[in-house]
DNA sequence: GCCGAACCGTAACGTACGGTACGGCTTGCC
DNA sequence: GGCAAGCCGTACCGTACGTTACGGTTCGGC
């Protein structure tokens, strides 16, 4: 989703049967959580579970390797700094706000990030760690050019970009992941979606727009 | 942890054996997460198997009773709303979003938001819908009328409490609980928290704060 | 056509754990 | 004292599932 982009490292030396495999263990995983088996990945990818063990090693490896086949799916473009002016920062503010909740509303997300939120806890694997670097921190990595961007053209004024990028998250997830994580049921429509990323831009410009112009509202 | 108050509905007809062989539980479910088995349960509680069975049916019953035992334990004192001028308004908020973020990095806290997020998925129980009543509408509930308060005061202005108070939570814990459920090492100590509520109550003042008066920052 | 490698389907194994049964001990009541 | 209730400790049962083993099939290379 999200204007895939054919990587380099997109394929990471996976057949495009292994590919398949893993795109059912993933389907199986939106559906089935943390309770599916190795038996059902292998039914539902045709299989068998000593091909799943001879190339994922054990469930673990499966889910790991499930995890980061869908985070390599979720490369989106980045967005060109140059001609930076305010209508289109916050143009591009509104499309990452927008990008980020169609994200983290998926299913795919919250079935990923459910699972290793529930993996986070016993140092087994690095799931966590996994979603978080593909997750969040890849957010801050694409946003921040566009953030120093601004302030160099005078549009913005802050100090740290970290701490910038970090309030412009919780502007514009606010309660929605934890809510959707926890099974609350919230419907984002695309007209919500588009709504609420308006919303938290303008918050983000009035908190950190430079106060050199007409920056009133 | 927060001033808790002995309210009528904590003892909820829990004999004190039963209240201390939840603690054992929840001690537990902050150690192991969610693989905690009943025989460790019933070891770490000097109990049998067969009275957890008896008093909490099953696994799962356990596990809910545990969450709302903890839940029972976080009433906290209500923010009266005489008298209320913008300092006190600060300070209420400011309260608020320590409290908050102190609740939310707590181990007890991730361990309980663990555990509920993996259950979310398939409707087995409803340890998420336990959780979000008892931490993010109960926030809700308690913050919106110092809000309310607010604005008739003059010193707030907001057409919608609902969306002021989410922009409010989004403010106060950004990324803060996504992060520390994936497992991100993120050690919130006393000061850090006191700033992050600091500086959430102010850009929420900057930008629903009532424009009549010398609110230029 | 033959061979080996890879893989499918399925059966089998071992174990961990939820749930149950039971004997023994304490406690309160007659 | 006798008795019943409640509970502890432990052994036990059944099952689900991770993991392994194996026979049968396909397929590329010679």
């Amino acid at each position: 989703m999200l204007h895939i982009v054919p990587d380099i490292d997109t394929s990471e030396t996976l057949t495009e049967r292994q590919k398949a495999v893993l795109d059912a263990a993933l389907r199986l995983l939106v559906e089935e959580g943390d309770q599916l088996t190795m038996t059902a990945v292998a039914r539902r990818a045709s299989c068998s579970k000593e091909t799943l063990y001879k190339w994922f090693g054990d469930r673990d490896g499966l889910l790991t390797a499930t995890v980061q086949w869908q985070a390599s799916k979720v490369r989106v473009a980045p967005v060109d700094a140059k001609g930076l002016d305010l209508a289109s920062l916050t143009a591009s503010l509104e499309r990452f706000a927008s990008d980020w909740l169609k994200v983290i509303s998926s299913d795919t997300s919250i079935a990923l990030n459910r699972v290793a939120v529930g993996h986070a806890g016993s140092g087994k694997d690095d799931l966590g760690a996994v979603v978080l670097e593909n997750g969040r921190f890849a957010l801050a990595r694409r946003l921040k050019p566009v953030l120093e961007a601004g302030r160099h053209a005078g549009l913005l004024d802050f100090a740290d970009a970290e701490t910038a990028f970090r309030t412009f998250f919780g502007l514009v997830a606010r309660d929605v992941q934890i809510r959707l994580l926890l099974g609350d049921r919230l419907e984002l429509t695309e007209a919500t979606i588009g709504g609420d990323a308006v919303r938290a831009t303008q918050q983000f410009l009035a908190l950190f727009g430079a106060k050199t112009g007409p920056q009133g509202l």
